[in-house]
DNA sequence: CTGTTTGTTGCACAATCGTGCAGCAAACAT
DNA sequence: ATGTTTGCTGCACGATTGTGCAACAAACAG
């Protein structure tokens, strides 16, 4: 009974970096960023507590790598289905609509991971840089949507229009996840969605029964 | 010289209370939540950190208490214009936007405090409790405007169909506001109440010349 | 002027935080 | 087998946190 039981594995950089990320959003989703601390997170993880610092800097590091990990994931669950050129525009739209506005996107786990790193934001110039990029590409990523819909109908589809637009739909799917996210049971996703494509529909000027 | 200088001031409870609440406030929203412990509190009220216990029973409490404080305030800010039943219905609406998305309730202090409590909500019932009460407190001010906004033109307007566009336009207005408060300089107020305006009224179907 | 009330201070306490560092051991080359 | 690399552990340190408690003093009644 010589090496039978190794007490730990070592894992690739890149590999336990991610382990430590995920770790860090499961604890912050379960009991907040205050109780997200390098021994909590660790122990998530299942490992030793001053490992964290083997692979980051400081805790600040670690926090910046989860926020960006968590916006990046949720960016493409909500808009992988937009960029699906071969459906037809009305489809796309309430697809994206289902995505963002129903889990694991709106959920109380992750309003709780992204109420947690937004209030870094103001105070912090790499949070703000994580969140200018988040919400610059999913409004780049609306903007194709939108021009096809009004081009849809022969409405002018002029760059000045179709911005506007895309931070008035944008507006529309954030504050209705961050409801739908804060109150469930209030606001139950397919309540959301049926908001949301009104509304959007409303915005586009398409018809409801499109 | 003997009391010339009296060591410190005796408050009555509801003033020292009011003190203590709104100094947690300009801390939280100078430098963030976890920033706001009862040292840095009580050092920007100008008293003793102990003084803090024999005001509230826990920091918790003075949490709540700010919490609920801004959250009143803010929503009274927002919708004092919405109740004057004397304008007409369209001013009414666009008050109402101009004072949710311009300083000081849409600002980067604000956003600050909000989300900092916010982050709260889904695991403590207080906090909860009072982002329900604000959030149908808002939703509520907002239903006698839509009904008499569809009125206006005619329109159905059976509780069913008021509710669900009450929940679209403060959805409107919490994404703007939340966007408009993170990035003053990408959305400042004029674009963000210009936007609002549009979509309200898209959403409402009234004229944009109205 | 004296006594009572209670708002207020000052200090100490245990708990918990992020970090620093020396040494162990798993994986791999030779 | 043996040596080297480096992922990983274990522990201790100073700083900071919310809280408990005894003593002080401002305001007021008599």
């Amino acid at each position: 009974m010589s090496d039978s039981k190794p007490k730990f594995r070592r894992e690739s950089p890149e590999h336990r970096r991610e382990q430590l990320i995920e770790a860090t959003l499961r604890v912050i989703a379960r009991k907040g960023v205050s109780a997200a601390t390098v021994r909590e997170i660790s122990a998530e993880a299942g490992v030793a507590f001053s490992l964290i610092r083997h692979h980051f800097r400081t805790k600040e590091d670690l926090m910046y790598a989860a926020y960006s990990y968590h916006m990046r994931k949720m960016a493409h669950l909500s808009l992988s289905s937009a960029t699906d050129v071969s459906r037809p525009i009305a489809d796309r739209v309430r697809q994206c609509v289902r995505d963002t506005l129903s889990a694991p996107v709106a959920s109380g786990e992750g309003l709780q991971i992204w109420a947690g790193f937004i209030q870094m934001v103001p105070h912090d110039a790499r949070m703000k840089q994580i969140h200018i990029d988040t919400y610059l590409g999913f409004r780049d990523a609306l903007e194709p949507l939108i021009t096809e819909a009004l081009r849809a109908q022969g409405a002018p589809a002029d760059p000045k229009t179709v911005e506007e637009k895309a931070i008035a739909c944008n507006a529309v799917l954030d504050g209705l996840w961050l409801e739908g996210s804060m109150l469930p049971e209030m606001l139950p996703a397919h309540r959301l969605t049926d908001v949301a494509e009104t509304t959007l529909f409303a915005i586009l000027g398409l018809s409801p029964t499109d």
